[in-house]
RNA sequence: GCACAGGUGGGUGAGUGGUUAAAGCCGGCAGACUGUAAAUCUGCUCCUCCUUGCGAGGUACGGAGGUUCGAAUCCUCCCCUGUGCA
């Protein structure tokens, strides 16, 4: 017994619950915000921390490159490197086969990427990667896939899912036998969690007597392994491929390959398709995915887990996601515009700025601006995810956006 | 006053007789972004008209003239800027 998860309430196909970890608990579903590299873009931990941030991503293949496995565990793992005390999940490197494909070459035994770095060539294996997530120490790890993309052929399409069942047998295997080398120990987690009861930069301040977090009450040491149903857009080969990974029997199951250049209904359809093979009790994850809107609709379809670069990548662009919509605040009708960016979001970017000052910043190219963006954008899910989880737990569901922020309308 | 070096589209800056309405960069205006090679990428950016097209006209490289079939590019004069010398 290591980590935990309960569904505590459900409304149709969806569910509420709760996933314990090492470090903390995670009340799903939930929005993931993506720190590739160790760091979310734009934020601060203690921002993170005040907008209810409960877990982020890390990704394997980028801290392998820099700094490296080894850094990082000799440090005490990615949670005190990057002195974060919630949870964490590990992508395994599975997307950059995806997104790196002109850099990499597939092969039975892994994929060797040239690095974009410095050119070298590393080989990723299932075995490998497993081992570097060990090193990061990550509450959630993810077994090597290949994650193609949404125009490979079908054969193609089919090898990649097959390809991927035998490495998360192997991930499995090797997961098994080294599980029990993560870098964090049961007197580390506990100094850990004090940590995050003070403000950042009051390391001095003594911690409280005994006192731990709540929820510190974690069940055990060792991490969490997800396996990854692929399978494109073919809903036979992803029953397959879901009921073959699931005979694996992983602590929790992902839906990857998606939200690669594939239409939304595809997607949507897809999702639905796989769902159904995936056991009801344990977490089930979608990778990659999404948008406000879909994050909301995929809550409802009962995905625990999600996680997207968007929120924190369009807000860099100066693409902001309100309860009234897209806001492109680059545009020149927010010049002189005096109001708040979402009259209904109470952020702390919505509460104290016009948009016409966001619009300077993002014009003047201040690092501010992708800040404030940030802030304001991850934000907005967390509240689109919490009043969602609210709907859920009040036994209803809730399909869509509009929905959800008008009942939190003030 | 003399001697050099210059004056190019919103800015900067290429171009030194012929697909040059004039490169590139910046600025401006839009668009894209979904397990992050992304503070990135793409398109448009003189005016008018239309069947929006490697479309038709019109303007345009300090000013005025000139040479030439053809000038941002060559010549003359003028104006202006920078540097040096008086």
């Amino acid at each position: 017994m290591s980590i935990g998860f309960r569904i505590e309430v459900r409304a149709g196909a969806s569910r509420a619950g709760r996933l314990t970890t090492p470090h903390g608990e995670v009340s799903t579903p939930v929005f993931m915000p993506v720190g590739t590299l160790a760091s979310v873009k734009g934020v601060s931990q203690k921002l993170l921390e005040e907008l209810g941030v409960e877990m982020v991503l890390g990704n394997t293949y980028h801290l392998y490159l820099r700094p490296g496995i080894d850094e990082i565990r000799s440090l005490g793992g990615l949670h005190r490197f990057m002195s974060w005390p919630r949870g964490i999940l590990t992508d395994s490197g599975g997307f950059q086969v995806f997104s790196l494909s002109e850099l990499r070459a597939i092969s039975e035994e892994g994929v060797r990427f040239r690095s974009h770095l410095d050119g070298s060539t590393h080989l990723f294996t299932p075995e490998s990667a497993i081992e570097a997530q060990i090193g990061l120490g990550a509450d959630i790890i993810m077994a090597f896939d290949q994650c193609s993309a949404y125009q490979v052929e079908p054969a193609e399409q089919r090898a990649a899912a097959e390809l991927t069942l035998r490495w998360a047998e192997r991930s499995k295997r090797y997961f098994e036998q080294h599980k029990h080398q993560v870098p964090w120990s049961k007197s580390q987690l506990r100094q850990e969690s004090r940590v995050s009861r003070f403000e950042e930069g009051s390391a001095l301040v003594p911690p409280l007597d005994g006192a731990g977090p709540p929820g510190s009450t974690f069940a055990g040491q060792t991490q969490a392994l997800f396996g990854i149903v692929q399978g494109g857009i073919d809903p036979v080969l992803r029953k397959e491929s879901a009921e073959r990974t699931r005979e694996l029997d992983f602590f929790g199951y992902a839906i990857g390959g998606l939200s690669v250049g594939e239409p939304r209904a595809l997607t949507r359809e897809i999702v639905e398709a796989t769902l159904e093979y995936l056991p009801w009790d344990q977490p089930r994850y979608l990778m990659g995915v999404g948008t406000p809107e879909e994050i909301v609709e995929y809550a409802n379809l009962g995905i625990d887990m999600m996680d997207c670069v968007l929120p924190t990548r369009a807000a860099r662009h100066g693409l902001l996601f309100t309860s009234e919509g897209r806001v492109s605040i680059k545009q020149a009708q927010y010049a002189g515009d005096q109001r708040p960016l979402d009259p209904n979001c109470r952020c702390q970017v919505c509460r104290r700025y016009s948009r016409a000052y966001l619009r300077h910043l993002y014009r003047s190219n201040e690092v501010l601006a992708q800040v404030l963006n940030t802030t304001h954008n991850l934000s907005f899910y967390l509240d689109t995810m919490r009043a969602v989880r609210h709907s859920i737990s009040a036994g209803r569901g809730t399909r869509f956006l509009s929905e959800v922020w008008s009942r939190a309308k003030p």
